[in-house]
DNA sequence: CGTAATTCATTCAGTTCTGAATAGGTGTCC
DNA sequence: GGACACCTATTCAGAACTGAATGAATTACG
């Protein structure tokens, strides 16, 4: 049995087609295909059932998805290991944030970082999934919840105060209950974010007009007329065509934290982009 | 980084050359020096130190030796897993035993395994050393200790009776403290056992003539007058030119074990061959 | 000191493996 | 129903990898 066709496994598990799989790994169909029948008939049992839904799990598959899960695991702390112990300052640094945060707060800071330090190549990946520390999806990440697993060196990076943002040429102040006032604000799925609730209780009448799970998203429809939406003051401020609106008290704010892995506390290029991060935004 | 060049990585790890390495990975030297660059390559950083001595494992080779050792054991827990519930009669079966024991006890029952399975492809190896079940070096072992790893199922198979031999044309009646007496005895290394420490204290001014850890060769040499031996009664009574002698006091006898891992306990082949060796040997 | 037996590195022909292209099947949407 | 998107399997030329052979350097030993 090839270990590396473990991966390949893997792949097609999680995915369920062989196309899905090998775009995950940079390989081709064929080859995951290929590899796939090559370890069942290492291990001489099937793996997958060829269903109309793609690839499924047969009973045998299921029951050795955990050890191969494993073996993955292992696998990334020995690269993890090896990545932390690198002196030089160069390589990849892969760094996740939500979308406002990326492109207003750390964009700035990465640019300064790619004058000091060319050779690290810098990847800033602004997605709403939470991107894995522990499987290297990414090396660093920033989100507004500190990090609970024991792997991950957490710490608190900065205060961001919030504010509710109407557009330019509308009212400057609202009071009541919100009757008769239109908001934009979180997707459901995040709908108990503490602004999201904050606005929810202060304006209890003000009817939802958008959603989105993207501040940026949220910043554009208020400027333009959509409705009231409560934004990090670092976006609104920033975004062309908004303005704060006084609705008699302020909304939370929130911590943002950064979290990276333990494996990589030795990283050099991490701990000088930390270092840099820290020395412009933390508060 | 391929998975599969850990396998390589452990091997030259444990081995210490690339030939030797390649040699136990049924590869070619040139073969593990390429893949071992190429994983050194891949992880940015060197695994091994090129000494006079051999491959020697760099600082950063030792911190990531133990995560190649569990990627390994998950591996092998994959194949296992999938093997144990191979429900067909045919594939590998690898059995190891002690030296007498595989020839005496375990061939004439594995003979009709043979006829009653043949596509079942049976392995015995009689070997000094142990061999691992966790890393399935062996599929069953039979041995005279009970095993105590919690992974392996095992049951007391026999007991095997001990008697004192010596040539046919000796004497039938030795007493005394043994002045005057040649003995073969086990290896040093084996000193301890209870046959062997019974031989010394019946017969303390005994000259230990020979020593052997194949119990084989003490049955041969003891026939050939090269002096007395405690030996299994199957192994005695079946070696020609010997004879039981009477020293006042029988040895004590040894119960024999065997085990296999519990991964494969559902295992056809293994479940077959076992049913059969317990009809045939337990007691 | 010289021979024999190691070791690893390099070369090169032959094999294996890869991916682009293609064919064939299935489900979805208009 | 037809166009489309997506899937897997197959084909085939080219790239990548393999191992036998060889070279070079070192150690062991008489």
């Amino acid at each position: 049995m090839e270990w590396s066709d473990l991966r390949i496994f893997l792949a097609i598990a999680r995915e369920g087609t062989l196309g899905a799989a090998a775009r995950r790994l940079g390989l081709s169909q064929p080859t995951m295909g290929r590899r796939l029948a090559a370890l069942e008939a290492a291990v001489n049992q099937t793996l997958f059932q060829r269903t109309s839904e793609g690839f499924v799990l047969t009973h045998e598959g299921t029951a050795v998805l955990a050890h191969a899960e494993r073996v993955e695991e292992e696998a990334l702390a020995f690269e993890r290991r090896l990545a932390g112990t690198q002196a030089q300052l160069d390589g990849f640094l892969r760094i996740s944030s939500s979308d406002w945060f990326g492109r207003l707060m750390l964009a700035p800071v990465l640019a300064e970082f790619g004058r000091l330090h060319p050779r690290v190549c810098v990847e800033l990946l602004t997605d709403a999934r939470l991107y894995s520390l522990p499987r290297r999806e990414a090396d660093l990440v920033f989100r507004i919840r500190s990090f609970d697993e024991p792997e991950v060196i957490s710490r608190r990076l900065l205060h961001i105060p919030y504010a509710v943002y109407g557009p330019v040429h509308g009212p400057r102040n609202v009071g009541g209950d919100g009757e008769g006032i239109r908001v934009v604000t979180m997707d459901t799925a995040f709908a108990d974010m503490p602004d999201a609730r904050w606005l929810a209780k202060k304006l209890p009448k003000a009817e939802v007009a958008m959603r989105s799970n993207n501040r940026d998203v949220q910043a554009i429809l208020c400027a333009q007329g959509a409705g009231l939406a409560v934004l990090p003051r670092p976006l609104g401020d920033a975004t062309p065509g908004l303005q704060q609106v006084d609705v008699g008290e302020q909304p939370p704010g929130r911590d943002t934290y950064l979290g990276y892995h333990r494996d990589l506390r030795r990283l050099a290029r991490l701990r000088a982009v930390l270092d840099l991060v820290i020395a412009r935004l933390a508060s």
